[in-house]
DNA sequence: CATGTATTTAGTGTATGCAATGTATGTAAA
DNA sequence: TTTACATACATTGCATACACTAAATACATG
């Protein structure tokens, strides 16, 4: 019972997740599947239907007899997810402001006052991004719509590397902070509507944020990993 | 240069899907490995490929060392798949409202009064099931949004077959007729809002009416799959 | 007869080998 | 030198074989 059915393919599905969003793998990187093999002491069989998983669900792409590479969002299309998560939450939390549970609510503020408290403190960014992170995954299971929750979940995973971004830019952090307050105040106060617009007009800032940044940063794309950033521009 | 890089693992899915989504295979039936190889003269390997694929899609549920089996969509699932559906397309319309060209809406316009002709003429009900779809498949493709609407479409297949019901139930279409009609008018008068919220409201109905219908007609579930209802209730 | 325990069996998970395809390297001609 | 082509190498796609799991059946036992 230790391992729940974990499957080897899925062993290796998951590591290799862990390893995109970790940074170790950088978008446009390769996944070969026969280092990836030895590395994990399996066989290729079930890295290759790890990979396959990880194909369907975008995070890496894969054409017939090609080595697979680590998805790369050129900032056209990154816009896109962002604008499409941006109505995504904003459908969610129109659900969510009616369905959300006591304890949901509390949970969320518990979250949100965490996340003032590392602010105010100036802790640690990344715990602040985690933070963000969790604000926006609880919004959007309140609204109890499986099919909804997947689907917005699903695009915030494309995002998910990049959108912890925001950490960098200055300032940031602070109008974040100010856009969940006025989420939060929809919310309690129970205005659907308001609650939509205000998480749509965040996300969809969000996204320009980071586009306006790797604007004036035109590096090479490992340069602007977001982890590897964080640890060279700590707060 | 016939084939485009098909593999076999495609095909294989390719089939797959085309037989759910036809009615070949209900929702329930099982999915065995070794007999799909050996009907498509492929081995497991690819098969297993597809199979992942699909799972991964949702189209069909797997668990480790279980057969996989063609997703259930009990009434539950189906109501927030619509209720999701209503949302993506609400967000959908929302900025199809002002990114539509002269030449979408004069499209539009074309298929929505075809389908009003079809309804004056008592017209084959297939043809305007059909020119219902496509008149939802406009709008959303109208928002120029790929993220937006390949997540919206994909909702829309998983529907698809039971969508198609409403022409089974009796004063459906005229309702469905006006419902359009309203959306339409928002979209021409540039009002966002409202055409968001017309059209949410006549996806959410379009689920209603479905499970009234089941409700009414509580028989085994081969018995309720559209095409072969469609088939034994001409209208 | 009920119940718990071997045993069988159907079906999935994984490893390995080979063929097909893509990629890089070297060589000859312009 | 550059370009076209041929050849060698690297990597994926698929088939086959085997291992493992879980469920069903047969059997023994109270």
């Amino acid at each position: 019972m230790t391992d729940q059915d974990l499957t080897q393919a899925d062993i290796v599905r998951l590591a290799i997740e862990r390893e995109i969003f970790g940074g170790q793998l950088a978008p446009g990187d390769a996944l070969e599947e026969g280092r990836l093999a030895s590395r994990f002491g399996v066989s290729r069989t079930p890295v290759r239907e790890a990979i396959t998983q990880l194909a369907q669900a975008g995070l890496i792409t894969k054409r017939a007899h090609k080595r697979a590479v680590v998805a790369q969002l050129d900032p056209g299309t990154m816009l896109e997810l962002f604008e499409a998560l941006a109505e995504l939450e904003g459908a969610a939390v129109f659900l969510s402001t009616s369905r959300l549970s006591e304890a949901e609510k509390r949970a969320l503020k518990d979250i949100h006052e965490a996340a003032a408290e590392n602010l105010r403190s100036n802790g640690d960014p990344n715990e602040y991004a985690d933070l963000g992170v969790a604000f926006h995954q609880r919004i959007v299971r309140g609204c109890h719509n499986t099919a909804l929750i997947d689907t917005t979940e699903w695009l915030a995973l494309r995002v998910l590397p990049y959108r912890r971004f925001q950490v960098v830019a200055p300032g940031r952090l602070q109008r974040n902070q100010t856009d969940h307050d006025a989420i939060i105040s929809a919310i309690f106060a129970g205005d659907a509507e308001a609650a939509r617009e205000e998480i749509r007009r965040h996300t969809l800032e969000q996204g320009d944020a980071l586009m306006r940044f790797i604007a004036l940063n035109k590096t090479s794309h490992a340069d602007f990993h977001p982890n590897g950033l964080i640890k060279e521009q700590p707060l």
